[in-house]
DNA sequence: CGTAGTGTTGAGTCAAGTCAATGGTTGTGG
DNA sequence: CCACAACCATTGACTTGACTCAACACTACG
């Protein structure tokens, strides 16, 4: 790969596993100007009504993304790791309705949208590779749909677990692995649609059935096709992973 | 409009709305080829597993996306419409994971997918448009998902039928306005993670409270922004509305 | 070592689900 | 044109999964 140490390197990483990209594919790619900009745990990586005219791209770390209700309540709707494009470009860009906010050191690389459709004009594959990117999120968002709409508590948990470990530990799907949980149980319970409480017990139910074991904020999954039918968890080969950088 | 009577005006009038297009475009649009199908109610228009290298378009009618659990259990994700794109091109294309099926008789339009991309890449413009019309899905079913984590019966119903109302009534958004339920109370149940009892129950409270009135499958909303209000529903330039075709 | 965020636990309540029966509509074929 | 069948809507009685409220324990960090 060209331009070993360049910052971009996880999203070109990201889009040639969505579909091969050419060496000048990747040359184009690095010669986007871009910001590098690094926001602490806690911080909003974008908001709702960000200006739509930047293409923002996670380097390095995780986030979760989220919306408020009127009353105030907080449903997260997914979480970004390495490589994900938070807003995907387009002429004209849909206006952000919601919040992005690190859950780790967040690397971000922040591109004028304006250079992104230039790029993916320029290069066919790069287009097409976004559009795979695209159908993907659509994917898994639906997934996440079918997952709060129909299954009960014990299910939503290992549900995000399954989810979680896949883009958290390269070993991920393999019995033994462990999902690095970077939320807290509270942002567990707004991803899953439930309270603190709750999340609480069903976390105690699922170790003592032996479904996981926890040590902090790691969740290490003994049997995965175990949890995975519990969850009724379904990976494509589209499944996001971590992109093992480099 | 260059050739009124086309079969693919649906999808040139969403396309259109979504980032202006030239009668050149329209014109190379329309000398696509495809194969016009028409599907009963209550017929499958496409199916998990489905060769995933042929797009297809609503062209009138009403259909709903849904899954299945591990446990049988349906999850509705969309309610589709005329002018909705069922799935996007990609390259490699991402095989698809639920089913659609007809809620009113449908005519669906098949095109190859390649033919689809290659539309793309001769124009600049509808490749932008299908890129907006992706953010938009996105957006919708990021909504969907916020509805159906943190609100509780009334506000889900209530959310379902406003965005059912301006998918189906081109006065949709205004007092009075009507919403034309295709679904049964059973599919409604489907879509909100609800039971068919508990959604026969929450449309009479709803009716009680004169929130809406009821008319067999009719549902008609005497005060919009009241009905809003409590769903907490939020429209936006984007929303999907009918194509009022012609 | 105090403070603030997070995790854990118990007791009581309520929204939504389950089970089961009864009406209503629609369509179809004799 | 009626009778039946199939599906859909409605209602009641009861159960339960999840929420609320409230207290207390743990951990990290300045």
């Amino acid at each position: 790969m060209t331009a070993n140490g360049h910052a971009l390197v996880p999203l070109a990483t990201r889009l040639t596993a969505r579909a091969n990209l050419t060496d000048d594919d990747r040359d184009a790619l690095f010669a986007l100007s871009y910001q590098d900009k690094r926001v602490d745990t806690g911080g909003y990586i974008a908001q709702e009504g960000d200006s739509p005219s930047l293409c923002r791209i996670i380097l390095s770390g995780f986030a979760h993304r989220h919306r408020f209700t009127a009353q105030g309540m907080r449903q997260i709707i997914a979480i970004h790791g390495q490589g994900d494009v938070l807003n995907f470009p387009s002429s004209p860009p849909v206006p952000a309705e919601d919040f992005v906010q690190a859950l780790t050191p967040v690397r971000v690389a922040i591109v004028a949208m304006e250079d992104m459709l230039d790029l993916g004009r320029r290069c066919p594959r790069i287009a097409n590779a976004l559009l795979v990117e695209m159908n993907t999120e659509i994917s898994t968002i639906r997934a996440w749909v079918a997952n709060m709409g129909r299954r009960d508590a014990r299910g939503r948990i290992a549900h995000l677990l399954c989810e979680l470990a896949l883009r958290t530990d390269p070993a991920g799907g393999r019995d033994g692995c462990v999902a690095a949980l970077y939320l807290t149980q509270s942002e567990l319970a707004d991803a899953t649609g439930m309270t603190t409480v709750h999340v609480n017990r069903t976390l105690r139910a699922l170790e003592e059935e032996t479904y996981i074991q926890r040590q902090r904020r790691r969740i290490m999954i003994p049997n995965w096709s175990r949890l995975a039918a519990l969850a009724d968890f379904r990976s494509s080969p589209w499944t996001r992973r971590i992109t093992t950088a480099e």
